[in-house]
DNA sequence: TAGATTGTTAATCGATTAACAATC
DNA sequence: TAGATTGTTAATCGATTAACAATC
């Protein structure tokens, strides 16, 4: 048992951007961050930092800061970067397309094991470096890359059943960009990319701002 | 004045849901939906529902319902969406150029005027529809467009510099997806989608299912 | 009227912030 | 030792959920 069991989900959403502010700094040279600087480079207020990492145990020194190199390897463990997680992506429209390649999906800490569509024109294509499977072939995709995570980029009518065929199949972790509400089993984790959402929330607060002749 | 002054930020994230959810009941004929008949079609519950939508006033009728087609227009209304939007677009690589194509953004409530991007090889190419200007027209886009959204999908070390000349050129709201925390006066609304973090929180979540191995 | 369902209040829950004792 | 800064506790704040009176 490890020191972050519990961690709020809030906290995890933050982990990324510490582990990112790290390597800018360790970029830059600094070796030791106090919370201050390094709250600063992630956009968090310190107690937040301080009271965020400490989910992970104790890892900085009082009266000095944190070294940056040990705590970037902490939070690479914590966020499970230690080894390669393998995806599939579904839907190789022109935003799946654009994730296939995105430097953060094929990089480091991840490997693109599949890409999946169901348009004849687009299988059999070669994005990203890899043959554009056919939908049929979806659950063999996943279980023969050994995959756990899973991008879909589908249309929104397909979405649900591209899912379904993917936990069944063996994927714990979904990211979908499809503008429809999936349900998955508890044990699978889902996170929601909606940028149709995100305008609509830009239009409500823009609206406020141009429409002041009340 | 009207009814929606203070709506909780969480609240307002949802309100997207809820109007494609009435979408969806209305192209199946549905002319009136209980909290509960909605909520489940927008993934939430029917207490939050009630809620949420009690924020933008009273809407529904005791012992019926809501009206779908009634509560679509008030919700149209309360997001800002019944005039459109102009939207210009930063860094038009994959991802951007995904963006300018999506049908979120350049559908009814939205209207892309303008693509920026800085790589000579890009400037001048026709991306749905529109011609690619170079960086340094940047400014005069965002002006002649009366664009009051952006979206950022540059490199991270150009997005800091491109919002500044954004917003002194008169954008109200970013949507930011370049991995790097911006800074915004505070009558400028940022939302960010961080498509390295959504995947490193998968694998956070990921990693706890692997290695129960403690 | 009786049954249904909203809108709202109150209770619970979780997250953020502030303050400070521990300690380098 | 004196100054600095963490890790943690307590206080504040906001969001969610449950319960129910209002009312169609």
């Amino acid at each position: 048992m490890t020191g972050e069991r519990g961690v709020p989900p809030t906290t995890v959403g933050r982990l990324p951007r510490y582990l990112r502010a790290l390597a800018g700094l360790g970029a830059q040279g600094v070796a030791t961050a106090s919370s201050r600087t390094l709250a600063a480079a992630a956009g968090v207020g310190p107690a937040q930092l301080r009271k965020d990492l400490s989910f992970l145990g104790s890892h900085g020194t009082r009266g000095v800061g944190y070294d940056v190199e040990h705590l970037s390897r902490r939070l690479t463990v914590a966020l499970g970067l230690t080894s390669r997680r393998r995806v599939v992506i579904v839907g190789i429209g022109h935003l799946g397309h654009a994730l296939a390649n995105y430097s953060g999906f094929a990089g480091r800490d991840f490997t693109v094991v599949g890409l999946v569509d169901a348009d004849p024109e687009v299988v059999g294509t070669t994005v990203a470096g890899l043959e554009v499977q056919p939908a049929e072939r979806l659950a063999r995709v996943v279980a023969e890359g050994a995959a756990t995570i899973a991008v879909i980029s589908t249309p929104a009518d397909v979405a649900q059943d591209v899912c379904d065929t993917m936990v069944a199949a063996g994927v714990t972790g979904i990211l979908n960009f499809a503008p429809r509400a999936l349900r998955v089993p508890p044990a699978v984790d889902l996170r929601v990319v909606d940028l149709g959402s995100e305008l609509q929330i830009l239009a409500f607060h823009d609206r406020r701002k141009t429409e002041l002749s009340s």
